[in-house]
This record gives C-alpha cells, sequence and structure tokens, in this order.
RNA sequence: GGCGACGUGGCCGAGUGGCUAAGGCAACGGCCUGCAAAGCCGUGAACCCGGGUUCAAUUCCCGGCGUCGCCUCCA
C-alpha cells in the first residue's frame, strides 16, 4: 500500500483511505489571473503521477481541484486593463486546461469554483463567528487563530515563534486584528468592487475559505489526502485547517506537498530557461512530455531545477524510450513481467519513489533490448512491463506511429536504391525523408521510419 | 530571531551503517551501415570540511562552511 510523507505529522506513513478501494483528494488549484507558470506544471504533474499510479493500481480517484475566480489579484487585474473581472477568469481557465492538457495532466474528476460557493462559504463563516471563534471588523470578518488549538501544525512552528520572527514583514491590517496571525474570511467590498451579500455587508470571501467549504462539500469529513505545493503550506494550508478545526470537522487525513521548481542558481521560482518565462512558452518549444520526464527523475518532495540542460537531457531520454515503443510495437502481447512490477509498485509505494521508478524503467528496456537482440522470448514480458510502467506514471510513448503510404514507398525505393548500389538516390531520398521530420533508421531488415 | 531543506561522478539526480553507491544526459569504445544517421550493447569517473559514536559512516550525532525555502495573500 501506498506511504506518503505527511506534512502534519512529518513522516512517511500508508495513506488510510476512508473506504476501501476508493481514495478522495483536493488538490488546491491555481488563482486564475495569469498564465500558468512552470511551478503550476511541476504541482498538477506531481499529482497527475499519483492520480495516475493510484489508478492504475485499482483505486477509484475522486480528485477535486478548485478554481480560485475571484480574489484580489484579479480585481487589480481587471482594474489596470478596464476589463470585467469575468473575462480575465474565463480565458485563463481556458488557458489553463489547454496548458494541462498538453502536459498530460488530466482532469480532476471535480472543478469547483470559488464563486459557486459563495453562500456556502458564507454561512460557514456565520457559524465561526457563532461559535465565537470569528469576529467583525470595519473592514470584514477574521478568525481568530488563537481560539485554534495546534494552529502552527503545517509550518511546524506554535504561535509565539511565529510572531516573533515576523521579521521586517508588514503585517495586514494589523490595525483591526485581535492578533497579528488571524486572517481574514470575509472582505467588504470598497466601491467597485465585485461583491456578494452577506450578514456583515456585501463582500467577498477571502481565499482560505472556499477550500474548506468545498472540500468538505464534495469530498466530505475525514477525506483523505489534502495536497499542493511547498508554498502553500503557510498562510494557505494552515488556514482551511485552521478553520476546519474550528468548526469542530474532521480535515484531511493526510498533507502531501511538493517541491519548488528552482533555477540554476538553486533560486525559487521560474525563469531559468532564459527564453522560458512560463509553462505556456516551455510547452510551445520542447516536447511537452519533457517536463514531466525532467520530474519524474526527481523526487516530488525536493526542489528541482528546471534547466535546459535538463530538458535537453529529458528529450533525449525520451528519443530513446520512443524507439522502444517502436522497436516493441509488433512483438506479440504478453503478460508483464510480475517481478518487474513489483518492483516498480515497491518503489512508487514508498513514498512515490519515482526515480527509482524511471530507474527500473530505464532498466527494464535495456534488458529486453538485450532480450531482443538475443532472440530471448523474456522480450514480451520486458517490453509488456516498461509500457505498463510508462502508462501508470502518465508517459505517452511514441510507439508505431501511423506512416502514410507514400511514406512507406519512398522507404521501399531507398532500400531498392541501396540494393541496386545506386547510393546516389538513396542519399537523395534519405535526406527528403529527414527534411520531411522523419528518423530514418536503416538496419538488417531494410529502413523504418518514425516521427 | 524561529522553523525547515540541501551539499554525491563533466551535468542532472537516487540511495545505503559494512556486500560492485541507482538511473538519465554528455563523453568514450564496439556492433550494425555503401557512408552516415538512428538504434543496440559496453566502459570510465563521485559521497563539502572537522570532530564524535561504532569493529565499520557517504549514511547516525555534534560543530563548521556553503546554498536554498517558509515565518500573511505565491504551485
Amino acid at each position: 500500500m501506498l506511504h506518503l510523507y505527511d506534512t502534519a505529522t512529518r513522516q512517511v506513513r500508508e495513506l488510510a483511505l476512508r473506504e476501501p478501494g476508493k481514495v478522495s483528494i483536493y488538490l488546491c488549484g491555481p488563482t486564475v489571473y495569469g498564465p500558468p507558470h512552470l511551478g503550476h506544471g511541476r504541482a498538477t504533474l506531481v499529482y497527475d503521477v499519483l492520480r495516475r499510479y493510484l489508478e492504475w493500481s485499482g483505486i477509484e480517484v475522486r480528485l477535486a481541484s478548485n478554481i480560485t475566480d475571484i480574489d484580489d489579484s484579479i480585481i487589480n487585474r481587471a482594474n489596470r486593463e478596464n476589463r470585467p473581472w469575468q473575462d480575465i477568469t474565463h480565458k485563463c481557465e481556458a488557458v489553463w486546461f489547454e496548458a494541462m492538457g498538453k502536459l498530460g495532466v488530466a482532469r480532476p474528476t471535480d472543478v469547483p469554483h470559488a464563486t459557486e460557493y459563495v453562500d456556502e462559504m458564507v454561512a460557514m463563516i456565520g457559524e465561526l463567528v457563532e461559535l465565537g471563534r470569528a469576529y467583525n471588523t470595519d473592514d470584514g470578518v477574521y478568525l481568530s487563530v488563537e481560539t485554534v488549538d495546534d494552529y502552527g501544525l503545517l509550518v511546524n512552528q506554535n504561535l509565539a515563534d511565529m510572531i516573533e520572527g515576523g521579521g521586517d514583514r508588514e503585517v495586514f491590517g494589523a490595525g483591526n486584528k485581535r492578533h497579528p496571525a488571524d486572517f481574514v474570511l470575509w472582505k467588504l467590498a470598497k466601491p467597485g468592487e465585485p461583491s456578494w451579500p452577506s450578514p456583515w455587508g456585501d463582500g467577498r470571501p477571502g481565499w482560505h475559505s472556499e477550500c474548506v467549504v468545498m472540500s468538505l462539500d464534495l469530498l466530505g469529513e475525514g477525506f483523505d489526502l489534502h495536497c499542493g505545493g511547498m508554498d502553500l503550506k503557510f498562510p494557505h494550508h494552515e488556514n482551511e485547517r485552521a478553520q476546519a478545526v474550528a468548526l469542530g470537522k474532521r480535515f484531511a487525513n493526510h498533507w502531501m506537498h511538493n517541491g519548488f521548481v528552482v533555477d540554476a542558481d538553486g533560486e525559487k521560482m521560474s525563469k531559468s530557461l532564459g527564453n522560458v518565462a512560463n509553462l505556456l512558452d516551455l510547452l510551445d518549444q520542447y516536447d511537452p512530455r519533457a517536463y514531466r520526464m525532467v520530474l519524474l527523475q526527481s523526487h516530488y518532495r525536493g526542489p528541482v531545477s528546471v534547466t535546459q540542460d535538463n530538458i535537453d537531457g529529458a528529450v533525449n531520454a525520451l528519443a530513446g524510450l520512443d524507439a522502444f515503443a517502436a522497436r516493441t510495437s509488433t512483438l506479440p502481447d504478453a503478460a508483464a513481467d510480475p517481478v518487474v512490477l513489483d518492483a516498480f509498485r515497491a518503489a512508487m509505494d514508498d513514498d512515490l519513489d519515482t526515480p527509482k521508478a524511471t530507474a527500473l524503467l530505464f532498466d527494464t528496456v535495456r534488458r529486453a533490448n538485450a532480450a531482443l537482440d538475443a532472440d530471448d522470448p523474456s522480450a514480451a514480458p520486458l517490453a509488456a512491463a516498461a509500457r505498463e510502467i510508462a502508462a501508470a506514471v502518465g508517459l505517452d510513448l511514441k510507439g508505431a506511429a501511423d506512416v502514410p503510404a507514400d511514406v512507406v514507398e519512398q522507404a521501399a525505393a531507398l532500400d531498392a536504391a541501396r540494393a541496386a548500389k545506386d547510393f546516389a538516390t538513396a542519399d537523395a531520398i534519405r535526406s527528403e525523408l529527414q527534411g520531411a521530420g522523419w528518423t530514418v533508421e536503416t538496419g538488417k531488415g531494410g529502413t523504418t521510419v518514425r516521427r
């Protein structure tokens, strides 16, 4: 069974399932106010790999991932560009899912929007106020973190230490708050801002409430796993948890956080490729599978640098896998080698050890190639195992791509010319095919062509 | 100030108290080829520094040095 590092208990422990055979996962999705960046790509890929692996294991996955479609960043951009805020959220969401599609990230089973849950959020905030755990000020409603046991659990810090170390930072809304760490649940609207009615006045929800309401609504209390990027640990996840605790509800049973994307100097964030400022550029300029490959070869909890060298390396590694897929595409069906699959499961079950799993994949490919060279019957089961692994982690290998009839004819003509020792013609055909983007492989059995 | 992560071959990146320290990329050698390319097979090379624990440490502990992250709105 799958074991994952749990941020709350700071140890790798078994992912307990509330219902056998089913897993409920909540993943914090994007605020839609700009193009997705490399960090978004990493988070979605990490959890896509998790999801696919769970599904491959025969577990039914319910994955809810929200779209934050009301937020200060959205309003600010709308004002700056003088356009309706919905215009921004709709377009950005479309771009988001287009990018996810290119990455091969499967759409979550549930995609709730913050604006669809405003009534529920108002109701929840009302409950918190009634319980005496939230209070009203002249600019909004705040949660009182001092009423929450274990506040700071996810960041492994207590309230006093957090405050002491606050550094030089400005504390938002400090004047109105009872405690500097209290956070806003409901923001009263300023003139011209989008707003919804509430008992405290028209306004909009704070960032941290939507995920509580949506996850509990869609997945129910005590759902299995809550995921997101390391940077969401605090304050976002801490504050989600604080609300659920304040309500007296069981929240996520397990917390998973992925590491950052860093640049070549090891610093957080994205502009490391120089020519690639965001995810869209990366997808535009390179094989979209390359990013998944880069991530698979490092552990999800560590930082990963997305550099020219890494991407190039991944592209080359994929070329080898594609060649293997093409070479084995005509092999008879066989049951996957069970020893290899067991090793794969063992790696993945150990906190999603994808580096080990990909090492196994490459190793299996090499063994299958060697078996093929030796006409050994173990080739087919090994090849089948390699395919299973690739599929389970979402690597789509280009196997037997359809080759148009005229290209097949040209390949045949190339062989005929070679047989007739008419090398000038053979070379001409070869360069013509290569010019059209085909990889031309000349071997004993004649010429084969693939993309 | 508090909490935490990390320093492994040319590059990326796993992992382990002792058994040949994964894998990928690059490099090099071989096979194949009319020549290439692609492909396949193979080879070499690494555990930041100083103490400590131990029969034994790259792995555990302590201390340095270096890098990075979080500590209110960022995946």
